[in-house]
DNA sequence: ACTTGACCTGGAGTGCGCTCCAACCGGTAG
DNA sequence: CTACCGGTTGGAGCGCACTCCAGGTCAAGT
Protein backbone atom coordinates (compact mmCIF):
# COMPACT_ATOMS: atom_id res chain seq x y z
CA UNK A 1 0.00 0.00 0.00
CA UNK A 2 1.60 3.35 -1.04
CA UNK A 3 0.45 6.67 0.34
CA UNK A 4 -2.11 7.65 -2.22
CA UNK A 5 -3.64 4.18 -1.55
CA UNK A 6 -3.70 4.89 2.56
CA UNK A 7 -4.62 9.14 1.67
CA UNK A 8 -7.94 7.37 0.25
CA UNK A 9 -8.54 4.64 2.50
CA UNK A 10 -7.77 7.30 5.47
CA UNK A 11 -8.86 10.31 4.36
CA UNK A 12 -5.96 12.33 4.96
CA UNK A 13 -4.14 13.96 2.07
CA UNK A 14 -1.01 12.62 1.17
CA UNK A 15 0.69 15.96 2.06
CA UNK A 16 -1.12 15.48 5.88
CA UNK A 17 0.20 12.28 6.06
CA UNK A 18 3.80 13.04 5.41
CA UNK A 19 3.05 15.82 7.61
CA UNK A 20 2.08 13.50 10.21
CA UNK A 21 4.98 11.22 9.82
CA UNK A 22 7.36 14.55 9.78
CA UNK A 23 6.53 15.31 13.15
CA UNK A 24 6.13 11.86 14.83
CA UNK A 25 2.21 11.20 14.93
CA UNK A 26 3.05 8.38 12.51
CA UNK A 27 6.20 6.23 12.74
CA UNK A 28 8.20 6.68 10.17
CA UNK A 29 7.55 4.59 7.21
CA UNK A 30 9.23 1.72 5.33
CA UNK A 31 10.50 2.36 1.65
CA UNK A 32 10.63 0.38 -1.25
CA UNK A 33 13.06 0.40 -3.59
CA UNK A 34 12.44 3.26 -5.43
CA UNK A 35 12.63 5.19 -1.87
CA UNK A 36 8.02 5.59 -1.68
CA UNK A 37 6.74 5.13 1.77
CA UNK A 38 4.86 1.80 1.87
CA UNK A 39 2.28 0.92 4.71
CA UNK A 40 0.61 -1.95 5.87
CA UNK A 41 -3.35 -1.64 6.98
CA UNK A 42 -2.73 -1.65 10.47
CA UNK A 43 -1.86 1.74 10.22
CA UNK A 44 -5.04 2.59 9.46
CA UNK A 45 -6.34 1.61 12.99
CA UNK A 46 -3.85 4.14 14.11
CA UNK A 47 -4.97 6.74 11.81
CA UNK A 48 -8.03 6.22 13.02
CA UNK A 49 -7.83 6.49 16.27
CA UNK A 50 -5.35 9.80 15.87
CA UNK A 51 -8.50 10.99 14.47
CA UNK A 52 -11.14 10.47 16.72
CA UNK A 53 -8.56 11.83 19.32
CA UNK A 54 -8.32 14.98 16.78
CA UNK A 55 -12.05 14.80 16.21
CA UNK A 56 -12.77 15.23 19.94
CA UNK A 57 -10.54 18.19 20.98
CA UNK A 58 -6.89 16.91 21.22
CA UNK A 59 -4.20 18.88 19.93
CA UNK A 60 -1.56 17.90 17.76
CA UNK A 61 1.03 18.14 20.72
CA UNK A 62 -1.06 15.71 23.20
CA UNK A 63 -1.79 13.26 20.02
CA UNK A 64 2.39 13.45 19.63
CA UNK A 65 2.74 12.46 23.18
CA UNK A 66 0.27 9.81 23.43
CA UNK A 67 2.01 8.55 19.81
CA UNK A 68 5.17 8.61 21.48
CA UNK A 69 4.31 7.40 24.68
CA UNK A 70 2.87 4.06 22.26
CA UNK A 71 6.47 3.30 20.53
CA UNK A 72 7.85 2.82 24.06
CA UNK A 73 5.27 0.32 24.16
CA UNK A 74 3.97 -1.81 27.87
CA UNK A 75 5.74 0.46 29.87
CA UNK A 76 3.49 3.62 28.96
CA UNK A 77 0.68 1.88 29.78
CA UNK A 78 -0.34 3.95 32.53
CA UNK A 79 0.54 6.94 31.35
CA UNK A 80 -1.60 6.31 28.28
CA UNK A 81 -3.73 5.31 30.40
CA UNK A 82 -3.91 8.27 32.43
CA UNK A 83 -4.11 10.68 29.13
CA UNK A 84 -7.53 8.84 27.60
CA UNK A 85 -8.71 9.58 31.28
CA UNK A 86 -7.72 13.50 31.11
CA UNK A 87 -9.04 13.29 27.99
CA UNK A 88 -12.24 11.42 28.64
CA UNK A 89 -13.21 14.36 31.33
CA UNK A 90 -12.53 16.82 28.85
CA UNK A 91 -14.67 15.64 25.96
CA UNK A 92 -17.68 14.49 29.02
CA UNK A 93 -17.61 18.57 29.58
CA UNK A 94 -17.83 18.77 26.18
CA UNK A 95 -20.56 17.16 25.78
CA UNK A 96 -22.14 18.79 28.77
CA UNK A 97 -21.54 22.39 26.97
CA UNK A 98 -23.15 21.55 23.43
CA UNK A 99 -26.12 19.89 25.03
CA UNK A 100 -26.70 23.24 27.05
CA UNK A 101 -25.76 25.32 24.05
CA UNK A 102 -28.94 22.73 22.18
CA UNK A 103 -31.61 23.81 24.69
CA UNK A 104 -30.14 27.20 24.42
CA UNK A 105 -30.39 26.93 20.52
CA UNK A 106 -33.79 25.24 20.80
CA UNK A 107 -35.42 28.10 22.99
CA UNK A 108 -33.59 30.66 20.56
CA UNK A 109 -34.94 29.05 17.77
CA UNK A 110 -38.60 29.06 18.97
CA UNK A 111 -38.21 32.48 19.79
CA UNK A 112 -37.48 33.85 16.58
CA UNK A 113 -39.75 31.55 14.87
CA UNK A 114 -42.68 33.21 17.44
CA UNK A 115 -41.33 36.23 16.36
CA UNK A 116 -41.30 35.68 12.56
CA UNK A 117 -45.04 34.57 13.23
CA UNK A 118 -45.08 38.25 14.58
CA UNK A 119 -46.51 36.81 18.06
CA UNK A 120 -45.55 39.57 20.75
CA UNK A 121 -43.06 38.45 22.59
CA UNK A 122 -42.01 40.94 24.96
CA UNK A 123 -42.08 39.85 28.48
CA UNK A 124 -39.99 36.74 29.11
CA UNK A 125 -38.43 37.87 26.43
CA UNK A 126 -34.98 38.09 28.46
CA UNK A 127 -35.64 35.74 30.94
CA UNK A 128 -36.39 32.83 28.33
CA UNK A 129 -33.76 32.70 26.39
CA UNK A 130 -31.44 34.27 28.49
CA UNK A 131 -29.42 35.11 26.21
CA UNK A 132 -29.00 38.25 23.92
CA UNK A 133 -31.91 39.87 22.33
CA UNK A 134 -32.04 39.51 18.67
CA UNK A 135 -32.38 43.16 17.94
CA UNK A 136 -31.58 46.14 19.61
CA UNK A 137 -33.60 49.15 17.95
CA UNK A 138 -37.13 48.43 19.26
CA UNK A 139 -37.91 51.86 18.43
CA UNK A 140 -37.34 51.17 14.80
CA UNK A 141 -36.21 54.07 12.67
CA UNK A 142 -33.44 55.53 11.63
CA UNK A 143 -31.58 52.05 11.53
CA UNK A 144 -29.66 52.07 8.71
CA UNK A 145 -26.40 50.04 8.52
CA UNK A 146 -24.10 52.05 10.40
CA UNK A 147 -25.76 53.98 12.57
CA UNK A 148 -26.43 53.13 16.09
CA UNK A 149 -22.91 53.67 17.29
CA UNK A 150 -19.34 56.13 17.03
CA UNK A 151 -20.79 58.57 20.14
CA UNK A 152 -17.07 60.27 20.03
CA UNK A 153 -14.80 59.61 17.28
CA UNK A 154 -15.21 60.86 13.74
CA UNK A 155 -12.76 58.79 11.54
CA UNK A 156 -11.61 55.31 12.94
CA UNK A 157 -11.05 53.62 9.66
CA UNK A 158 -13.06 54.46 6.78
CA UNK B 1 -17.94 50.44 32.38
CA UNK B 2 -14.89 50.91 30.69
CA UNK B 3 -12.80 48.01 28.80
CA UNK B 4 -11.02 46.53 31.94
CA UNK B 5 -14.30 45.65 33.90
CA UNK B 6 -15.68 44.49 31.02
CA UNK B 7 -12.68 42.24 29.82
CA UNK B 8 -12.77 41.69 33.42
CA UNK B 9 -17.09 40.50 33.62
CA UNK B 10 -16.56 38.73 30.35
CA UNK B 11 -13.38 36.73 30.59
CA UNK B 12 -12.22 38.14 27.56
CA UNK B 13 -9.05 40.31 27.25
CA UNK B 14 -8.90 44.24 26.63
CA UNK B 15 -6.77 43.07 23.48
CA UNK B 16 -9.76 40.37 22.25
CA UNK B 17 -12.68 43.04 23.01
CA UNK B 18 -10.90 45.53 21.03
CA UNK B 19 -10.25 43.06 18.10
CA UNK B 20 -14.00 41.65 18.20
CA UNK B 21 -14.77 45.25 17.76
CA UNK B 22 -12.81 45.65 14.77
CA UNK B 23 -13.59 43.01 13.11
CA UNK B 24 -17.27 43.73 14.17
CA UNK B 25 -18.33 41.43 16.31
CA UNK B 26 -18.78 43.80 18.63
CA UNK B 27 -20.64 46.92 18.06
CA UNK B 28 -18.24 50.20 18.04
CA UNK B 29 -18.28 51.28 21.54
CA UNK B 30 -19.21 54.90 22.93
CA UNK B 31 -16.86 56.82 23.91
CA UNK B 32 -16.25 59.02 26.89
CA UNK B 33 -14.60 62.42 26.57
CA UNK B 34 -11.26 61.30 26.48
CA UNK B 35 -12.28 58.39 23.68
CA UNK B 36 -12.43 56.04 25.84
CA UNK B 37 -14.75 53.35 24.99
CA UNK B 38 -17.79 53.06 27.22
CA UNK B 39 -20.30 49.99 27.60
CA UNK B 40 -23.39 49.58 29.23
CA UNK B 41 -24.20 45.86 30.77
CA UNK B 42 -26.27 44.73 28.16
CA UNK B 43 -23.39 44.23 26.07
CA UNK B 44 -21.87 41.15 28.68
CA UNK B 45 -25.39 39.16 26.90
CA UNK B 46 -24.18 39.50 23.69
CA UNK B 47 -20.91 38.66 24.43
CA UNK B 48 -22.01 35.72 26.50
CA UNK B 49 -23.84 34.57 23.50
CA UNK B 50 -21.26 34.68 20.74
CA UNK B 51 -19.15 32.78 23.48
CA UNK B 52 -21.28 30.52 23.49
CA UNK B 53 -21.47 30.19 19.86
CA UNK B 54 -17.77 29.56 19.76
CA UNK B 55 -17.37 27.39 22.50
CA UNK B 56 -19.64 25.00 20.62
CA UNK B 57 -17.41 25.84 17.88
CA UNK B 58 -19.02 28.24 15.04
CA UNK B 59 -16.30 29.91 13.76
CA UNK B 60 -15.47 33.32 13.77
CA UNK B 61 -16.95 34.37 10.13
CA UNK B 62 -20.29 32.57 10.51
CA UNK B 63 -20.24 34.55 14.27
CA UNK B 64 -19.23 37.44 12.24
CA UNK B 65 -21.81 36.82 10.01
CA UNK B 66 -24.31 36.61 12.86
CA UNK B 67 -23.46 39.84 14.17
CA UNK B 68 -24.13 41.23 10.82
CA UNK B 69 -27.28 40.03 10.69
CA UNK B 70 -28.39 41.28 13.97
CA UNK B 71 -27.25 44.72 13.52
CA UNK B 72 -29.90 44.70 10.92
CA UNK B 73 -32.62 44.60 13.18
CA UNK B 74 -35.85 42.65 12.60
CA UNK B 75 -35.56 41.81 8.55
CA UNK B 76 -32.94 39.52 9.64
CA UNK B 77 -35.02 37.62 11.75
CA UNK B 78 -35.71 34.50 9.04
CA UNK B 79 -31.95 34.37 8.35
CA UNK B 80 -30.49 34.43 11.87
CA UNK B 81 -33.33 31.32 12.69
CA UNK B 82 -31.36 29.73 9.77
CA UNK B 83 -28.46 30.06 11.07
CA UNK B 84 -28.90 28.27 14.39
CA UNK B 85 -30.98 26.10 12.78
CA UNK B 86 -27.94 24.71 11.24
CA UNK B 87 -25.41 25.22 13.78
CA UNK B 88 -27.86 23.36 16.15
CA UNK B 89 -27.74 20.60 13.54
CA UNK B 90 -23.76 20.59 13.76
CA UNK B 91 -23.68 20.86 17.41
CA UNK B 92 -25.96 18.06 17.59
CA UNK B 93 -23.53 15.91 15.38
CA UNK B 94 -20.61 16.88 17.63
CA UNK B 95 -22.45 15.42 20.66
CA UNK B 96 -23.00 12.45 18.57
CA UNK B 97 -19.51 12.20 17.71
CA UNK B 98 -18.40 12.71 21.28
CA UNK B 99 -20.22 10.41 22.89
CA UNK B 100 -19.41 8.08 20.65
CA UNK B 101 -15.90 9.10 21.76
CA UNK B 102 -16.68 8.37 25.29
CA UNK B 103 -17.94 4.85 24.84
CA UNK B 104 -14.61 4.35 22.92
CA UNK B 105 -12.44 5.96 25.35
CA UNK B 106 -14.06 3.91 28.01
CA UNK B 107 -13.04 0.80 26.68
CA UNK B 108 -9.69 1.59 26.15
CA UNK B 109 -8.88 2.85 29.53
CA UNK B 110 -10.78 -0.44 30.74
CA UNK B 111 -8.52 -2.49 28.37
CA UNK B 112 -5.12 -0.47 29.47
CA UNK B 113 -6.62 -0.98 33.12
CA UNK B 114 -6.47 -4.64 32.66
CA UNK B 115 -2.96 -5.23 30.57
CA UNK B 116 -1.46 -3.18 33.34
CA UNK B 117 -3.07 -5.03 35.79
CA UNK B 118 -1.22 -8.03 33.89
CA UNK B 119 -4.57 -9.89 32.90
CA UNK B 120 -4.23 -11.77 29.86
CA UNK B 121 -5.44 -9.48 26.84
CA UNK B 122 -5.17 -11.00 23.59
CA UNK B 123 -7.92 -12.16 21.26
CA UNK B 124 -10.98 -9.86 21.82
CA UNK B 125 -8.24 -7.50 21.65
CA UNK B 126 -8.45 -5.90 18.54
CA UNK B 127 -11.85 -6.70 17.89
CA UNK B 128 -12.81 -5.19 21.97
CA UNK B 129 -11.61 -1.89 21.62
CA UNK B 130 -11.51 -1.75 17.35
CA UNK B 131 -9.37 0.62 17.64
CA UNK B 132 -5.13 1.25 17.30
CA UNK B 133 -3.84 -1.53 20.00
CA UNK B 134 -1.07 0.02 22.70
CA UNK B 135 2.00 -1.14 21.77
CA UNK B 136 3.83 -3.28 18.62
CA UNK B 137 6.46 -4.33 20.59
CA UNK B 138 5.26 -7.68 22.30
CA UNK B 139 8.48 -9.01 22.07
CA UNK B 140 10.41 -6.78 23.93
CA UNK B 141 13.92 -6.39 23.97
CA UNK B 142 16.06 -3.64 21.40
CA UNK B 143 13.35 -1.41 22.44
CA UNK B 144 15.00 2.11 22.66
CA UNK B 145 13.54 5.22 21.78
CA UNK B 146 14.35 5.45 17.81
CA UNK B 147 14.72 1.44 17.48
CA UNK B 148 11.38 0.19 15.07
CA UNK B 149 11.21 2.14 12.32
CA UNK B 150 13.57 3.18 9.04
CA UNK B 151 13.63 -0.10 7.13
CA UNK B 152 15.35 1.01 3.59
CA UNK B 153 16.81 4.21 3.96
CA UNK B 154 19.85 5.45 4.93
CA UNK B 155 20.30 9.10 4.30
CA UNK B 156 17.08 11.10 4.26
CA UNK B 157 18.85 14.41 4.66
CA UNK B 158 21.76 15.90 4.73
C1' DA C 1 3.73 69.59 38.87
C1' DC C 2 4.30 65.06 38.45
C1' DT C 3 3.53 60.21 38.54
C1' DT C 4 0.72 56.40 37.87
C1' DG C 5 -2.18 53.55 35.50
C1' DA C 6 -5.75 52.66 32.49
C1' DC C 7 -6.65 53.39 28.04
C1' DC C 8 -5.75 54.49 22.91
C1' DT C 9 -3.78 53.16 18.01
C1' DG C 10 -1.74 50.53 14.13
C1' DG C 11 0.75 46.91 13.15
C1' DA C 12 3.73 43.01 13.94
C1' DG C 13 4.11 38.39 15.87
C1' DT C 14 2.42 33.73 17.41
C1' DG C 15 0.87 28.89 17.33
C1' DC C 16 -1.78 25.57 15.24
C1' DG C 17 -2.56 22.56 11.57
C1' DC C 18 -2.22 21.95 7.60
C1' DT C 19 -1.63 22.96 2.29
C1' DC C 20 0.81 24.14 -1.66
C1' DC C 21 4.81 24.46 -4.44
C1' DA C 22 9.02 23.73 -7.31
C1' DA C 23 12.11 20.64 -8.65
C1' DC C 24 13.26 16.23 -8.98
C1' DC C 25 13.09 10.77 -9.51
C1' DG C 26 11.41 6.04 -10.93
C1' DG C 27 8.40 2.73 -13.03
C1' DT C 28 5.23 1.54 -16.59
C1' DA C 29 2.32 1.94 -21.03
C1' DG C 30 2.17 3.18 -25.69
C1' DC D 1 12.07 6.66 -26.36
C1' DT D 2 9.16 9.40 -24.24
C1' DA D 3 5.16 10.76 -21.73
C1' DC D 4 3.05 10.54 -17.75
C1' DC D 5 1.74 9.34 -13.21
C1' DG D 6 2.64 9.02 -8.69
C1' DG D 7 5.87 9.48 -5.63
C1' DT D 8 10.14 12.26 -3.13
C1' DT D 9 12.08 16.56 -0.59
C1' DG D 10 12.53 21.16 1.82
C1' DG D 11 10.46 25.07 2.47
C1' DA D 12 7.10 28.72 1.80
C1' DG D 13 2.38 30.22 2.56
C1' DC D 14 -2.13 30.33 4.60
C1' DG D 15 -6.32 31.01 7.58
C1' DC D 16 -7.75 31.36 12.07
C1' DA D 17 -7.99 33.67 16.31
C1' DC D 18 -5.85 35.97 18.91
C1' DT D 19 -1.79 38.31 21.53
C1' DC D 20 1.74 41.51 22.13
C1' DC D 21 4.10 45.74 21.55
C1' DA D 22 5.71 50.61 20.94
C1' DG D 23 4.55 54.91 21.46
C1' DG D 24 1.19 57.94 22.73
C1' DT D 25 -3.07 60.39 25.41
C1' DC D 26 -5.83 61.42 29.42
C1' DA D 27 -7.45 61.83 34.29
C1' DA D 28 -7.00 61.35 38.83
C1' DG D 29 -4.14 61.07 43.05
C1' DT D 30 -0.04 62.93 46.07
Amino acid sequence: MRIGDLAEKSGLSTDTLRYYEKIGLLPKALRDAGGRRVYDRTILRWIEFLDRLKATGMGIKDRLRYADLRTKGATSLTERREMLEIHRRKVSEDVSRLTEMLSVLDEKIDLYRRMEAGEPVDPAFESCARTEHGAQPVLKGQMNERSTQSGTRADAKP
